[in-house]
DNA sequence: AGATGTTGACTGACCAGTCAATCTACTCGG
DNA sequence: CCGAGTAGATTGACTGGTCAGTCAACATCT
C-alpha cells in the first residue's frame, strides 16, 4: 500500500535503486506498454534483480501508480500556484499549457506513459486516479468561471465544457508528438503553446476584437 | 491476418453468430478494459462456445481491430462526403463534430473502446491502425487548411495542428463523459458540439466578430 | 455426403509475485 | 580499533494460476 519508502536520512553515495528502478519503468511503459511489459524487463532495463523490485513496490501497478502521482502533483501544485496569483485568465491557461508542454519536451517518455496508461484509460488506472485527475479539470474550469463571472469569457458556455475542451486539445497535440504526426522540437513545442491558447481564448472571449499584440505568433 | 471473413451470401434467419460476438466485445471491452478481459468473457457475455471466437476471428486482437475499423471506416466516409460538398469550414467542422458526438450518445461502449483501446493507445493497436487514425486528422486538417487560403481562418496557425487541437477537444469531451466527468443527455451533446465549433472556429476566424447568428446556442 | 457451424476440454507458454539465501553497511560493547 | 550483531538491501530460482489458442468431435444445413 505504502506508495514510497524514502531511505530517509541517505544522502551521500548511494545509487537510489528506487529511483533507478522508477526511471527504468518508464522507459520500459513507454517503450512496450505497462500491460504487454514484465516485471523483468523493468528490473533488466534497471539492471537489478528481479525481486528488488517488490522490495520496493508492492506491485507492478504501484511503479505505475508512483510515477502517476509524482508527476501530476507537481501539476495540480503549478496549477494551485498559478490560480492563486492575480494574473488575466489568459495567463494563467497559457502556463498551464507551458507547463505542460515542457513536461513533455524534457521527458517525452513520462508524460506518454502518463497519458496512455493512467490519464486515457479508462479502466483499472484511469478510474483509481480520476479523482487526482479530475482535480486538474476543475481547477481550470474554476479559473474559466472566474473569467465568465467577470466579464471576460462568454457566460453561455459551461466552464466544464470549456476546460476539457482545452485540457484535451494540449493532451491531443502530445499524442500527435507521441505517434510522430506532428513535428517537433523547440520550435514547434513554443508555436503549440500559443495555439492552444490563443485558439481557446479567441474562441471563448467576451470581445472577439482586440488582438492586440498577440495576433504574430508566440516569443 | 484477414480482417473479416463475411458469410457472404448469408441472408435469412442465421442469429448471426459473428455479430453476437462483436457487439459482445464492445460490452466486455467496454467493461473490463481488452487487456484485463479473457476470451472466455467475450464468449460467455455473446452466450456462444469459446471455441466459435476462433471460427470467425483470427486472434483476440482481431476482434478489436475489426470493431475498430468498422467505426472508423463510416467516420473516415462521413469526413470525405463532407469534405466534397461546397460549404463553409464552420459547418463542415459541426458536422464532424456531430457526427462523433452522435456516435458516442447511439453507441457508448463502441466509442469507449475505440478511444481508449485503440486511438489513444501509443503502443500496439494504436501503432497498427496510425495509418487509418491520421487519414482523419488529415483531413480535417485540408479541410483548415482551404479555409486559411480562402482567408477564413487565420493563416499563423498550422493546420495540422488546428486539426489536431479540434479533434482532441472533441475525444476529450467523450472522455469526460466516459469517466462522468460531465453531464450527459440530449442537451448536453448538443451544447458540447456547438460549444466545440464555436471555440475553434472563434478562435481561428479571421474577422472575429460577425458570430451573427450563432451566438445564442445550438438547435 | 460434404460443407459449414458449433462445442468445450485441453495444452503450452507465460508471468506476477514469493521467499530463503546472500550480501552489504553500519552499530556498539569490549 | 576490532569483530559479533543486525537491519536493510539484493539476488534469482521457483510456484501457482491464468489464459490465448488448438483440436477433434458433434450438429445442422443443403
Amino acid at each position: 500500500m505504502s506508495t514510497a519508502r524514502p531511505p530517509a536520512g541517505r544522502a551521500k553515495a548511494a545509487p537510489d535503486k528506487r529511483r533507478l528502478i522508477l526511471d527504468a519503468a518508464v522507459r520500459v511503459f513507454a517503450r512496450q506498454g505497462f500491460h504487454t511489459c514484465r516485471v523483468s524487463d523493468i528490473a533488466d532495463e534497471a539492471g537489478v534483480a528481479y525481486g528488488l523490485v517488490y522490495h520496493y513496490f508492492g506491485s507492478k501497478d504501484e511503479v505505475l501508480d508512483t510515477l502517476f502521482l509524482e508527476r501530476w502533483n507537481v501539476m495540480l501544485e503549478l496549477i494551485r500556484e498559478v490560480d492563486a496569483e492575480p494574473l488575466p485568465v489568459r495567463d494563467k491557461l497559457r502556463a498551464i499549457a507551458s507547463f505542460i508542454v515542457d513536461s513533455y519536451h524534457h521527458d517525452p517518455d513520462l508524460m506518454k506513459v502518463i497519458i496512455v496508461e493512467v490519464t486515457r484509460a479508462a479502466n483499472s488506472f484511469g478510474d483509481t486516479h480520476i479523482g487526482t485527475i479530475r482535480e486538474a479539470y476543475d481547477l481550470i474550469g474554476g479559473m474559466i468561471a472566474k473569467a465568465q463571472a467577470e466579464g471576460v469569457f462568454k457566460p453561455e458556455i459551461e466552464a466544464r465544457f470549456a476546460a476539457m475542451a482545452f485540457y484535451g486539445a494540449i493532451e491531443q497535440l502530445l499524442t500527435g508528438w507521441i505517434f510522430g504526426l506532428l513535428p517537433q522540437g523547440e520550435e514547434h513545442f513554443e508555436r503549440a503553446k500559443w495555439l492552444v491558447v490563443e485558439t481557446v481564448c479567441g474562441g471563448l472571449e467576451t470581445r472577439p476584437a482586440g488582438h492586440a499584440g498577440a495576433v504574430s505568433g508566440p516569443v
